[in-house]
DNA sequence: TGATTTATGTATCGATCAATATATAAATCA
DNA sequence: TGATTTATATATTGATCGATACATAAATCA
């Protein structure tokens, strides 16, 4: 039943590369905005293998969207839960926000959820379900290490983990906001500390 | 030299209303996605007396961001300025916030500037300015408040005014990505009483 | 090697894009 | 009323859109 001989000729590009260089001209031309011509060119294949390998264009959108959810979207998440102080895991993870806000290697800037793929919520089905997973997701990380401080006893018992979760990611959309418009990294820098002091701020 | 004797027949169209119809299917289907045919069933006149009375497609978008900037982004900030009590004053800002986030009239919901125009920036001319400009007056028009706040005694001297206006700028832009994307007024407002308290706690 | 299967490039499909040329309708002025 | 000016609706422009039909090239199997 199960057939998994490989015939014929395999194709010449790599899936992957494929899948990330079309994610960078999404990022900064929107979906709309980006062409199949934009997109096969910057893929480097032609239409009829960008349809056989990812499905139209649509699909092709949504499988960006799950790559930026699983790679970019993440590493910042990685590094605050690895790092074990907490106010130097926030530090890190609002550092590289930033980074990412201002100078993504594509060459786009901000965040590719907020910035990009947020126009389509509502036009392009499925669209709004991966964003909101993305966003809860995240949520529930942040949240989860600030617990892990709570037990550890370095945080107070009443420290209100969900609460400074959701404002630390909402920081974030922030500074993705700001480096989309053509803030530099260095103003984005300027309140860091300020924020960090009170993202850990105890309750009353 | 100047001639201002009107002759002809006048345009049968409010020009605000026009461009408010614009503006919110611009908003739901962004730039790229709405087509000149959306635009022109929605504000009910034709082709040629579109381009007559705004100039083109690009034109009529910048119009459109100017007239939010100077009205929708503005509403939250100006109950802000007015309401004597700052820590109530903080309360209606971030209300009002969650109702645009949610359910603006128009159907479109979050942040016109951070949910649709943002995809543009760096592919429509003019775009980056009159967003970096909006972010900009908000945060003076924020930070003034908590300024004149210290000048009353109200706040401790060394509060922290720009970086805390700011922040709360930084807050709507979280609230309007998560509206945006689904969440609902009641979910957004759970976190609504520690944000206020947060926003206003002094320095050290 | 010959048969089979798949990926690729070219060329092209109908549909729709933004923008405009043209002619008509409606207003103001004399 | 007649002349002038402007807004409108209709129709159409060349260009480009997303998607595909077709033939060819390249790989694996027998």
């Amino acid at each position: 039943m199960i057939d998994t001989k490989k015939l014929g000729r395999p194709r010449n590009f790599d899936y992957d590369t494929a899948l990330l260089a079309a994610m960078n001209v999404f990022w900064i031309k929107g979906y709309d905005g980006t062409s199949l011509k934009d997109l096969t060119n910057a893929m480097g294949i032609s239409g009829p293998s960008m349809y056989a390998a990812f499905g139209d264009k649509r699909e092709l959108f949504l499988k960006t969207i799950e790559r930026y959810s699983d790679v970019d979207g993440c590493e910042p998440i990685v590094v605050f839960e690895a790092e074990p102080d907490i106010q130097i895991a926030l530090r890190k993870f609002l550092e590289i926000i930033i980074k990412y806000a201002t100078a993504h290697e594509s060459g786009a800037k901000g965040c590719y959820l907020a910035s990009t793929v947020t126009t389509n919520i509502g036009e392009v089905e499925g669209v709004d379900g991966m964003v909101r997973e993305a966003i809860n997701d995240s949520d529930e990380r942040l949240a989860r290490r600030f617990d892990q401080e709570i037990e550890k006893g370095n945080l107070p018992a009443n420290f209100p983990s969900k609460e400074r979760a959701s404002l630390l990611y909402d920081i974030r959309q922030g500074y993705m906001f700001r480096g989309r418009s053509g803030w530099t990294a260095e103003q984005l820098s300027t309140d860091l500390d300020y924020r960090v002091k009170m993202l850990l701020v105890p309750p009353n």
